[in-house]
DNA sequence: CTGAAAGCGCTTACAG
DNA sequence: CTGAAAGCGCTTACAG
């Protein structure tokens, strides 16, 4: 008497229903060359006992393994955490499972956990966040990669990388630009720009998108500081103090992602300096809390959630003969943090 | 010529370096039983030769698997994120790959993802998220947890859960107790509780020590409003609705954690009510963006992302006699989110 | 200390 | 349409 779950083979679903070990995995295959007949006695067995095949077996026979790879910057980081948040959403109505691992914005890293998924053997491996400016950074990985898609595995990424693999693309650039124009319709002229790690594509696409409306306003990014720091929270505040010793004249401050923006918030708020009134602030990605931050922060809204979901739909079809791009879209959403120049 | 990475099996360096598979496989397992030379050797091959095990063959042939499963209500909310990032990290040290499922806060669908983790033959499973109070929601888990165990498999809860494994335990009690002291000595004496959905032991355990707070004040938390919606923002937003509409002599809100307290001060923030000066608001678990709200949250500290840590730790070893315990300990951070109460 | 061999639980040509 | 057999890449008794 097999018992359930793991322990039960398939030769026992097998035994019991009267056939052999390969009519057995064909009709739980689902894969033709089986009478209806007996494909549904075997799947009739194989629910009854509750059999659930060994992945690893299956995996080593040659079949393809269900699991997937997603490797962000870090899962705390509420962007990635919303986009892992849609990737799990679509793996479970699948019935697939996904690995999640830090790549901490570092190419090194990335491309080890990269080897390491592909030394698992998950069939599909998808990495979030920024792409790095510099093409030596992901030669390596490239070619990993390409190795590992010629071996069938499938690879999508989420942003601008030099990877060869169809990508969701965060419109980085038009949100740059909108954010920009919307404070120069408000009447600014001296705006600082709080960009993230130089590196980044993320953060080259965002302040291109800058540069591109000073311009439309015979403006240029040239005039203007843009000051580098880590692209999280204590960036932002690093980057603010560094504006208001040196830069006293900016009334407005574009902050390339969320994150610096609260690191921004936070500098001002402890200076005193009111937003918007004496000081605008403006960030990108529209997180889940910048609703509730004091004040509620104007910023590009990308659609995180889904772009976690688009990624992994474009790996679950088949690799097309180039790679597949499919741009999210984006939405400036005004808030409380952003008011007219002071005149 | 074997090319490096997968593709590469152990044969091939059992060969290159003249050796049998047998004292290959032992050599790189670290086993004895292989001289010092040899191994030496073997490791020097296969390092050079960039070999990586196929995980699937040796978790077939007995080997344990390197795969841990994490469950958690939602990667996107805050408090679970940054337990799987705490996860995470000490995975990436260990060289252990982690897979998260979400449970939906659902106990048959927390069910199934165990079931599935196990039929995926992880090593360990770590159950994170509030256990429930009826028995007979974790019942089966128990079960299945238990044949699992029993099989080698090792499990860590975060939360009081009935399922009969090591368990990292937040300060839930204490931490209401803290919270509620704290509102008392500022001079409140009509405090709602914003509670999230009745049957989580997360939702019982803080309110039970608030009970025990205003009892120790000669008050009872019988006579205060005690509303229970979804354990989410959301839920604050409804609850604060009602408390505003049936209670309107309550000067103080308690919210049974900081998700909760986000949909509170946005509320009341709508509604143009100063906090604190109207209404002091109280959250729980210090999620990073706590400090950042408008106003800053005052809220109960709980170490998240060592909470992760210390519940992979606890799998990393080997099962003890009795489920080992392990207290979080807490903090009362107090921010501008609470003050005197209306004289 | 070392090796030949069996076996883990599947899938997939290969025959019939 | 169905089955017997080989093979996936390891680990681990079992001999020597």
């Amino acid at each position: 008497m097999p018992k359930p779950g793991p322990g039960l083979r398939l030769i026992d679903v097998a035994q019991r229903a009267g056939v052999s070990l390969a009519t057995a995995s064909r009709a739980l295959a689902g894969r033709d060359g089986v009478s209806e007949e007996v494909a549904n006695r075997v799947r009739q067995v194989s629910r009854e006992l509750g059999y659930v095949a060994n992945p690893f077996a299956r995996t080593l026979a040659g079949g393809a393994s269900s699991t997937v790879g997603l490797i962000v910057h870090q899962v705390d980081d509420p962007y990635f955490s919303e986009i892992a948040g849609g990737v799990i959403k679509l793996a479970d109505e699948q019935n697939l499972l996904v690995q999640i691992c830090h790549s901490g914005r570092d190419p090194a890293h990335e491309l080890r956990q990269i080897r390491n998924l592909i030394a698992q053997r998950v069939g599909i491996i998808l990495v979030a966040g920024s792409g790095y400016h510099d093409p030596h950074a992901e030669a390596e990985a490239r070619a990993v990669l390409a190795a590992y898609q010629q071996g069938g595995g499938r690879v999508a990424v989420i942003g601008r990388h030099a990877l060869g693999a169809d990508a969701v693309l965060p419109d980085n650039q038009a949100g740059g630009h909108a954010l920009a124009a919307h404070l120069l319709e408000l009447g600014h002229r001296r705006i600082a720009v709080v960009a993230g790690t130089p590196g980044l594509n993320t953060v080259i696409d965002r302040t291109a998108g800058i540069a591109a409306a000073l311009s439309d306003h015979g403006l240029s990014l040239s005039g203007m500081p843009v000051v580098h720091t880590d692209f999280v929270r204590e960036g932002g505040r690093v980057a603010t103090d560094r504006i208001l010793r040196d830069h006293p004249e900016v009334t407005a401050i574009i902050a390339l992602n969320d994150a610096m923006a609260m690191g921004v918030l936070a500098t001002l708020r402890e200076r005193g300096i009111a937003v918007p009134d004496r000081m605008s602030v403006v960030g990108f990605d529209d997180v889940s809390v910048a609703a509730d931050l004091a004040p509620s922060l104007t910023t590009i809204r990308l659609p995180m959630t889904d772009m976690g979901r688009m990624a992994l739909e474009l790996a679950l079809k088949p690799k097309a003969s180039r790679p597949r791009r499919r741009p999210t879209g984006h939405q400036l959403i005004v808030r409380d943090s952003t008011g007219p120049a002071i005149s």
